[in-house]
DNA sequence: CATGAATGAGTGTTCATTCAT
DNA sequence: TATGAATGAACACTCATTCAT
């Protein structure tokens, strides 16, 4: 904790110190606007407005709302992937891993109602996505779900009559649809339960039975 | 079978004698524009075009775009829905009703890519989706399955230390993300296959131990 | 000249019957622009205030400004082109038939600066000039003057050393700058002194010596 | 050969002790832009980014971008109607000299495509060029033409029914047009052949016949 | 029931230009 | 001499929408 604190200090100095203000303040107003509205919705226009620039530089630094999107996202989901490789050293066995991603990632999505809809809902719509930087980050994370799976057939905790891939796409639209009644209605949600029902199921579903 | 033809013959009749030549060219333009782009990028001006119709025509049956998107989605998933009950009488068991179901929906999204993809990736982010017909067609659809967790809980087939909306979320989400790379990257998809392993995950993980 | 004069109130009248005031009005006004300011700094603002039509017509009827100008050019051209062939008719032998379409088109340039300006000057760099309908107006034209030359040639009228279109450059060319002065500096003009200053050399260059 | 490789030598000196690098290097840049696409596409972003140099820099030197194509051009010609003077010299009779300046004429066209292109087709259509140092240097180029007609007529070589200056458009002209589809339509030119079939045609055409 | 014509209001985008450092 | 940052003003283009006929 003491880390991730301090990490984030230092990052935010760096990049206060190398960003231009104008562009911090463009991505702050997108931040600030996506609370509002969804992401289609929004202008240059209105941008500009909010950051207190011309539109002419949304342009020079991101070329198109979209980009500006995708840094806002990057920039969110980033230092999550980054802390989720070290979070899971020390951890033993694939299931006791798996649950732990299980729940950031849920926890994850119910830290922030915004960029959860964004992410489940809207993002993948767009042109581009699956070529975006973004796009790149949420395949990074579920690569690591990916390895986590093989671990566990390899070690004989995981059943090995069922692919892998197979496996992280039930485990990931388990956790989405489990959370979608929250982003969508604003129903409550708690992470906790919610790893722990599903998790009941999924280990009983996947582990190797003798 | 019989049944099938008869409802259809009838739907047609029903159809070609209620709506106007014009209401059913729009439709038809709407339907073969959706398999060339998604929906969003679609103009009137090119509905009209194809459908060989003026402009304010379309104005005047749907008054939004929208609403003959839901039109069309509506046409599509209805008579599945209408369909999934009938076939479900006669199967013995919650379980063998829930792998009837699994299989049919993934059996209906591999069946048309442009609605599949409309559906998981599309509808979702339309302001009003949530009060519109089509989302009523679906939440039929979810009750439905709903039903049969909950009898198998009662018949002592499903566990009942998860909550069933709980255990739909996870089936739901399961097939959607199975079907995802089929829909987005035009991977292969074989629903035998697919609704197998799911199925073996799943019946595990949520049937009653003693 | 009593069939062109009833062919032109002909044309008139189909026209204004078929066209929608609106695009006449907007044409007329890219006309009256012409005049005044070189096509690339003509505006859809301006072409709309001074046609008294929404900017949006403009890209209805025509997409495009260029578009625009190449109807414009066209209709132009078109008659003037139509005529060729038919004033050709009753010359008797190839270099007369030369001589008249020299003095034609230098007639034709000096009939209108603005055109001849946009002609031989601005059109040519346009992407997409040379597959507009307006180039191909010109090629017509083109290849009916290298027409007569092979006629000529055939004849024993024209020396047979040098390439037709060779010859065709040598003449289109040579009337272009002898006209150029006149389009960019507003110098005098006479078509006649023209015409027979360059058959004298045209002529007696080309002509077969035995 | 001596002399031009000094005469480089001593511009190459005088510029690189002149011109400050970031100039040199705006105009490099625009050099190589301008093989890429036509001139009035040409951004001072792109400019400056090609030359690795500020976008300010380049206002500061150029003021105007149509300042620093003519800059270009201006550079590009000025040794060839250097040439010009010195290569007339020792070639007795004016139609001789005349050949050897069609074949020059030719020859400089041939041999870049992009500054032909921007000589017969772009350069004519900017605001202020009939004012610019690069037409002073073509017109500079086409009195010394009009120079060898006029001492054409004088001796008796050349006819004098014609004013020199029709004379001089007619070969103008006809160079040009010869050209143009080799530099629009990349179509094969030969300066030999094309000035053989030029002069054979021209020559016999103003030549004074007893 | 259907159409042709026209509009208003906005959208993203582009670019030359300026200025403090 | 050279740069990074920022701006203003325009521009082409789009589209849902309306209405008289």
């Amino acid at each position: 904790m003491d880390k991730s604190i301090a990490k984030d200090n230092f990052e935010a100095t760096v990049k206060s110190r190398s960003q231009p203000p104008g562009r911090v303040k463009i991505m702050d107003a997108m931040r600030s606007l996506l609370k509002k509205k969804e992401f289609s919705a929004i202008t240059w226009a209105e941008i500009a407005k909010i950051a207190e620039v011309n539109e002419g530089l949304i342009y020079k630094y991101f070329n198109d709302t979209r980009n500006l999107l995708h840094e806002v996202l990057k920039e969110y989901l980033e230092p999550y992937v980054d802390h989720l490789k070290f979070d899971l050293k020390g951890i033993e066995g694939a299931l006791n891993k798996l649950r732990k991603v299980i729940w950031g990632t849920i926890n994850l999505y119910s830290s922030n109602r915004v960029f959860t809809k964004i992410l489940l809902l809207e993002v993948r719509n767009f042109p581009g996505y699956f070529q975006s930087e973004t796009y790149q980050l949420v395949q990074d994370y579920a690569k690591i779900i990916l390895g986590i799976i093989e671990e566990g057939i390899r070690r004989g905790e995981i059943r090995d009559d069922i692919l892998p891939k197979n496996i992280r796409e039930i485990t990931l639209g388990s956790i989405e649809h489990l959370c979608l009644p929250w982003a969508i209605f604003n129903k409550d949600i708690d992470p906790d339960v919610l790893t722990e029902n599903l998790c009941k199921i999924l280990f009983e579903g996947i582990k190797k039975h003798d």
